[in-house]
DNA sequence: GCGACAG
DNA sequence: ATCTTGTCGC
């Protein structure tokens, strides 16, 4: 009788919880680096450049604890997979706009040092994050979290627009959206001060529905965005995609 | 104040 | 994230 729709189980954070995350974020933030660190980045056919990776969290219809942490491995160019990994995991953290990071790097973090550790020469050049990177509340998403803490080239991609305080007003949004026309276009996401956080980018011609890439770590947003697009054989781009697949079947 | 809000 | 079949189209 009480019941007011669909409640969440969610955890309450103590609002100091929240201060320590933010107060972690601002200070991991100033290890990103936004530019190109590998010569292969700058090729434009990005020469150099043999593996590229994905990574995602799949969970279970009623068990919001339980999750799949998958991290896959292709070719490139070819997008051929070589190496997959999932485990089982426990989540602790709840979902928080803003948050994503506490709840998923844990993880995340574990498969790469596993790869690290077993196959040494499978270890990607690349990973390709399914969330934002500095295209975030406080310029320090997933991706960056990822970046920083393996130390390896991050991109950020999501499927829905971050709502970040100086992001697109939404009939403006939608006009930009239709703008685009073939696969490949893409405009810039900026924040109050004109910065830019991110693009959105028409990822084929197929789909309508843009993709929001953004800088994670060691790499600029112009290779980014070419190197997103050139692994995209549909809306998501390769790796996430396989991640996100295969950490269903399970 | 209320709502919106990557996965 | 997950709940979900058929259906329209290349």
């Amino acid at each position: 009788m009480c019941d007011s729709g669909q409640q969440k189980v969610e955890e309450k954070l103590p609002e100091e919880t929240l201060k320590r995350w933010e107060s972690e974020q601002a200070a991991l933030k100033l290890q990103v680096i936004e530019n190109n660190t590998e010569e292969w980045q700058e090729d434009p056919l990005f020469c150099g450049l043999e593996r590229v990776a994905g990574v995602d969290l799949s969970f279970i219809k009623g068990d919001d604890v339980t999750a799949c942490a998958m991290l896959v491995v292709l070719s490139y160019p070819e997008l051929e997979v070589l190496y997959e990994d999932c485990q089982m995991v426990a989540i602790t953290a709840p979902y928080i706009a803003g948050f994503l990071a506490f709840r998923e790097t844990p993880f995340l973090v574990e498969a790469v040092l596993r790869l690290q550790r077993e196959k040494p020469s499978l270890v990607p050049q690349v990973i390709f994050v399914d969330g934002n990177g500095l295209l975030h509340h406080r310029g320090f998403g997933l991706a960056c979290h990822l970046g920083v803490l393996t130390r390896l080239p991050c991109i950020g991609v999501a499927k829905n627009l971050l709502l970040v305080p100086g992001a697109p007003g939404k009939e403006e949004f939608k006009d930009q959206v239709k703008a685009m026309q073939k696969a490949g276009d893409s405009f810039s996401v900026t924040d109050t001060c004109g910065r830019v956080l991110g693009k959105a980018l028409r990822s084929c011609d197929k789909s309508t529905k843009p993709i929001f890439v953004s800088v994670g770590h060691q790499i600029s947003l112009d290779s980014a965005l070419r190197l997103t697009q050139s692994c995209c054989r549909h809306r998501i781009p390769e790796p996430i995609r396989q991640a996100d697949i295969r950490s269903r079947e399970f």
